[in-house]
DNA sequence: CTGGATCCCTCACGATACTG
DNA sequence: CAGTATCGTGAGGGATCCAG
């Protein structure tokens, strides 16, 4: 835990969650409390003992703790404090201006149950939704999500429920979509959507739900480098 | 520039500006764009070759934009893209998180003008301030700086104005003042600060404005660890 | 003087194997 | 399941050097 050297708030921060891996730690742990082995799944890429590390150091900051459960699970999990969740809101601002540059699914890249759900909650925009309830169902590749809208307030989930209003099959590039780069027409039309509804809605009917879901997960189009 | 294999945002971000240094970087170029030279003033304890790979790491991420001044200057300056500028909330709310965890003056550490304006701007309730205008020098050890309020706007400039309502002089931690933890007079007694104003106030008045100061720029208490 | 590039050394990170 | 142990590599730290 090497110091910067300044007495200021934006390097104690980065002292406490800068270092690598640290802010997907958090991320993942903003859905819920999580064990051991569910954050390695969920970031397959970091190395085992780095996760050991982080969490130590994670946990000497308080920004996490180590609790072992109750009997009879008797299971670790490691969940945020009130100083971690605190984080929350710039892990969702870092979510939205990192989106800017996702581009298309890099290859050997992987999305996760969680950084969907967290890319759903940082995208949110309670004005767009305007009073209706919606249910989603949001599928790339395994993973599955859904998404419930009521009372203009989002509740997510990992997993299907089983009865979404519209499920959304993602094969391709969402961003475009989200962007207002293309239309849902357009981006069914290049084969990268697939929509599905539980009632047999029309086609017009899924399409004009697209087109409600990237009004209310909306992603900013770049701008041009100044 | 290694990628973390997520298709995420946050995983985004932390790509372009999760590697050590970079958002201190970028803290400093928010106060305004800056020499190689400066930056590297403002960032004491950074490496040159660090700083030189970061500013290339940055530029390449749209970020930073290298710029060569017209003449006469002719020298070379650093600024944030629209893109960059961006990041503003996120640093000034990881400002406020971090400065949570303050705690004292650690030794080695220095303060900068630029952490210190930042750390001003990131603490601003314009709530507080309630029509009110009022123009504070700020003095820690030999960093100087200013801060004036008018209109519910805060702006804020390196050194001295010359003509600052209060003058504050810093000989000691101002965070358990601004946390609420204790009174202006308290840390006036402490021997932690000093006030004197450009017209003979009153010790009282100055106080008051330091009270004022500290409810201007307010910083929240540590929570319990959950 | 500014704006870096170069060198060397160390430690954090990454990959893999292994254990209570 | 929840980590620890080991080891190679590359990025970061620190000092110095160089061109305009």
């Amino acid at each position: 835990m090497k110091s910067y050297g300044q007495f200021c708030g934006v390097a104690r921060a980065l002292e406490m969650v800068g270092e690598r891996w640290a802010l997907l730690i958090v991320r993942d742990l903003l859905v819920g409390p999580k064990r051991y082995t569910d954050l390695k799944t969920g970031l397959p890429r970091i190395p085992t003992n780095v996760l050991a590390t982080r969490l130590k150091e994670l946990e000497a900051a308080g920004v996490v703790v180590r609790r072992v459960l109750p009997r009879p699970a008797g299971s670790v999990v490691y969940e945020l404090t009130e100083f971690g969740q605190e984080l929350e809101g710039i892990v969702l601002a870092l979510g939205r201006w990192g989106a800017q540059r996702l581009g298309a699914f890099g290859e050997g890249e992987i999305a996760t149950a969680d950084s969907l759900i967290m890319a759903l909650r940082s995208t949110f925009d309670p004005d767009a939704v305007a009073g209706r309830s919606a249910t989603y169902e949001l599928r790339f590749g395994d993973v599955v999500i859904s998404a419930q809208i009521e009372n203009g307030e989002l509740a997510t989930d990992a997993g299907s429920t089983g009865k979404a209003d519209l499920v959304i099959e993602a094969f391709g590039p969402l961003t475009p979509l989200l962007a207002g780069e293309i239309t849902a027409a357009e981006v069914v039309a290049q084969g990268n959507v697939q929509l599905s509804a539980m009632d047999d809605r029309s086609a017009a009917k899924k399409l004009a739900g697209l087109e409600d879901f990237a009004a209310i997960f909306p992603i900013r189009p770049l701008p041009a480098a100044s």
